[in-house]
DNA sequence: TTAAACTTTCAAAAATTATTGAAAATTTAT
DNA sequence: ATAAATTTTCAATAATTTTTGAAAGTTTAA
């Protein structure tokens, strides 16, 4: 396979990935170009090699920015702002999970710990299903909001060493 | 808080939460109904719970049977059907696990494997990047595979146990 | 059989989400 | 200051996803 198609196969996969995970597939697609453009690129050349609007790169450019995974560059002499996306994989990894955690797991383990405390009749089987159910999945969040807290502080090696050491 | 008000709101935030993570928000909320009921509902019963049709609640009812998460019962001497949710929050997580591993990471990894093996010219910097990139995306995907292949097999104890205790 | 009870299907409609593109705003060089 | 270059905004439009509801299909009891 010749690289230019590589390239094209890679940002449809990723652009499908992210849309499966509720990330637009756009700005998935975005950072993928990014990902493999060993330069950094302008709004222009982003536009034309996706085939969207100035107004849809701009504002996928300033998402991808607030999740961490590209940044601003700019060029001497040069008036025009270019895109380059942070290549370790592992820190794109992190990234992702801190931002989701903060965004979607930590608001459902508040929720989840007020809902821990509803007060009910303990003979009442719809109250004591409904209890066990949110005692459950309380537990879960936590472990896996424990788990995530670690691997945000982790170094690559450390963390998938730790994993499957323990696991083979 | 009263129980009705807590089921409402845990509806309302596992179905969020669903459609944050690319599940259908009615597939969640129909899920998290049926998790804290003690007894199984008909889908006239979960169509007035949720206020939604006939046809929506008999295909989302179909795909949670998909995914694995709910089973049908019959009563005897009743024509109707009957929906219950597996409770055990362990399971659910690996069925779902399970699930997007096979429709979702699995996919992935097969084209992350074909691109690895594009040839190119190792002095073209754009072919390297292009390269580096998807060879480390691939590592990091094969760990993540390994280790929800482990958590497929695992008990919960022992799995947060061995994670958890490395961790501390 | 027949018919009532119940379930499934799917084209059309509604709701939601993503994208466009042109105008407004901003920045920079002169 | 002026104007060209560039970026940002956002109302309108398009695309996608979800939901509806009524008709068709199936099952069961008598």
């Amino acid at each position: 396979m010749e690289l230019a198609a590589a390239k094209l196969k890679f940002i449809e996969a990723w652009g499908k990935l992210g849309s499966e995970w509720g990330i637009n597939r756009t700005m998935a697609q975005v950072h993928a170009l990014l990902l493999i453009s060993a330069e950094a690129l302008t709004t222009e050349e982003i536009m034309e090699n996706l085939s969207i609007s100035r107004g849809n790169a701009n504002m996928t450019l300033r998402d991808l920015i607030g999740w961490g995974l590209i940044e601003k560059q700019h060029k001497a002499g040069e008036r025009k702002e270019y895109f380059f996306a942070d290549k370790d994989v592992w820190n794109i990894a992190r990234q992702v999970a801190k931002e989701r955690k903060k965004r979607e797991l930590e608001p459902v383990l508040k929720v989840l710990n007020e809902l821990s405390n509803v007060a009910g009749d303990e003979k009442d089987p719809e109250f004591k299903t409904f209890k066990k159910s949110i005692t459950d999945i309380n537990k879960l969040a936590v472990n896996v909001d424990k788990t995530l807290e670690t691997m945000l502080k982790a170094e690559e090696n450390w963390f998938w060493g730790s994993i499957l050491k323990v696991f083979k």
